[in-house]
RNA sequence: CGGGGAGUAGCGCAGCCUGGUAGCGCAUCUGUUUUGGGAACAGAGGGUCGCAGGUUCAAAUCCUGUCUCCCCGACCA
């Protein structure tokens, strides 16, 4: 994408509003729009970024075999009065009425939707384990949003729903999602921890969430302090040796223990296993050898529209964002800092070219704007590397590549990039 | 929901106390000069001062109501 065409919308000046750091880059960079309280529009920028997680979660989903869907944010209040969360889901819950006086609502979650379709699709035992998710916008009536998409009140998740036979499969089922969020954070470039947790209102007795230490976090955490030592092999297993949980889980179960200690942090994903209480609830039962069971069941989600928020919240300066490569909105950006030079001007449409054909996600700042400008805007939207085109290419055909986080510039030569370096900034 | 604060140009703010018909910075447009870290100069455009009502010869300013947003607290991905 050429900047020319690409709607970045950057401020100098942000308002006095915005308190914590991630919204105040968010505004800045131009990557979110707040429309109304704790409701945003995720302008191109955020957006890319938006996608590039989605495609890191759908694409390990899909290495577990795990079916992707799509259920409607409009769901019929029936359903939830049958599973009798229809009123203590409380004021959360934002109720809608239909012309024909149907009680609807915008969903904060789909367990009841998907009890319902389990119920009616699965018919034998034989079709469990069943994986079911989706990504899709949720609605929670906040009773105070804040920090931006860090708590917003429609915010985009990722869902997932299990379908067991028994409690032992479920468990197994349980673990497979585990090791599955270590790995899809990993890939993200996030430090995540899991920490045991209460289940509240979705239900059931064996729960974790998982949360990246971040000192302007909501949350606290108690953990073992060897487990924030960085994991080599990181799996459940692993995880099972240090003791960890949420302050909430920590102070109901009166454990003391000298070792721990009591970490801010955000909350990223939280995963629940609750058993037959959805679809006793619904009465879904279906044949097994051992007659009639209520199938056990699981859900797993993920807090997709706080992860940038919670990764700039990390992975900053005072110039601006610094992405992890793997969630970067681009892979690079080549600045050409010599508008007016034909030399200049064909050399980055050259590069420009050879990165789309070897599918680099690039961004090209071909903009007839003073330099100033041009280096301030690209620290600001903070992607990994920039390659410099300017004085140094039309005097001794030198081109820089600048990495955002460290500051290093190398003095290249087109070959080199080409041959050593365009491989690295690919993902 | 309780307590506090704020709505004035696209953005950030001043003006309000003490009423006289709106200003600054950034951004935008035009021109000239500049050009390796958010340029300089000259000129220009842009506002029913959140909304409604009231007081007054006269309201951004005073009074009443109302809507919205933010901060602190209780709740949550």
């Amino acid at each position: 994408m050429k900047l020319t065409n690409f709607f970045l919308p950057t401020k100098k000046e942000v308002p006095s509003e915005a308190k914590i750091v991630s919204h105040r880059l968010m505004l800045r960079a131009g990557l979110i729009r707040m429309e109304t309280s704790g409701i945003y529009s995720w302008l191109p920028l955020g957006y890319k970024v938006l996608e590039k997680i989605r495609h890191i979660i759908e694409f390990q989903h899909l290495q577990k075999n795990i079916n992707q869907m799509l259920m409607p944010t409009i769901q019929s209040s029936d359903i939830w009065i049958q599973s009798r969360r229809y009123d203590s889901y409380g004021e959360e819950m934002l109720r809608i009425t239909d012309r024909n006086q149907k009680k609807l609502l915008y969903g904060p979650t789909n367990e009841e939707m998907i009890t319902v379709l389990g119920k009616d699709y699965i018919q034998s035992y034989k079709e469990l384990p069943l994986y079911l998710y989706h990504i899709q916008n949720k609605f929670r009536d906040e009773i105070r949003p804040r920090f931006g998409v860090m708590r917003a009140r429609e915010f985009l998740m990722k869902d997932a729903y299990s379908f067991d036979i028994d409690k032992k499969s479920a468990e197994k089922t349980y673990e497979l999602f585990f090791n599955l969020y270590l790995n899809i954070f990993n890939k993200m470039g996030l430090n995540i921890i899991p920490v045991r947790a209460l289940s509240g209102e979705i239900g059931g007795d064996l729960s974790h969430e998982f949360h990246c230490l971040c000192e302007t976090g909501e949350s606290e955490i108690v953990v073992d302090t060897n487990i924030l030592e960085p994991q080599k092999s990181e799996s459940f297993s692993t995880f099972s040796n240090y003791y960890s949980s949420t302050i909430e889980y920590f102070e109901k179960s009166g454990i003391e223990n000298s070792k721990l200690k009591v970490k801010k942090s955000i909350e990223l994903g939280h995963i629940f296993l609750f058993g037959d209480k959805y679809s006793s609830s619904f009465d879904f039962k279906i044949n097994s050898p051992s007659g009639l069971i209520f199938p056990y069941m699981g859900s797993y989600g993920i807090g997709l529209s706080r992860i940038p928020a919670a990764c700039i919240e990390i992975n900053h300066d005072e110039k601006g964002i610094i992405w992890p490569q793997q969630i970067s909105p681009f892979d690079l950006i080549i600045i050409n800092l010599r508008v007016k030079s034909e030399l200049c001007v064909n050399f980055c449409n050259e590069m420009y070219d050879v990165c789309k054909n070897q599918n680099i996600d690039i961004l090209f700042d071909d903009r007839d704007e003073r330099i100033g400008v041009k280096f301030s805007e690209a620290d600001l939207i903070g992607i990994p590397f920039q390659l410099l085109i300017g004085k140094r290419f039309e005097e001794d055909s030198v081109i820089e590549l600048k990495n955002r986080k460290t500051g290093d510039v190398l003095e290249i030569t087109e070959k080199e990039f080409l041959e050593n370096y365009l491989k690295k900034i690919r993902q």
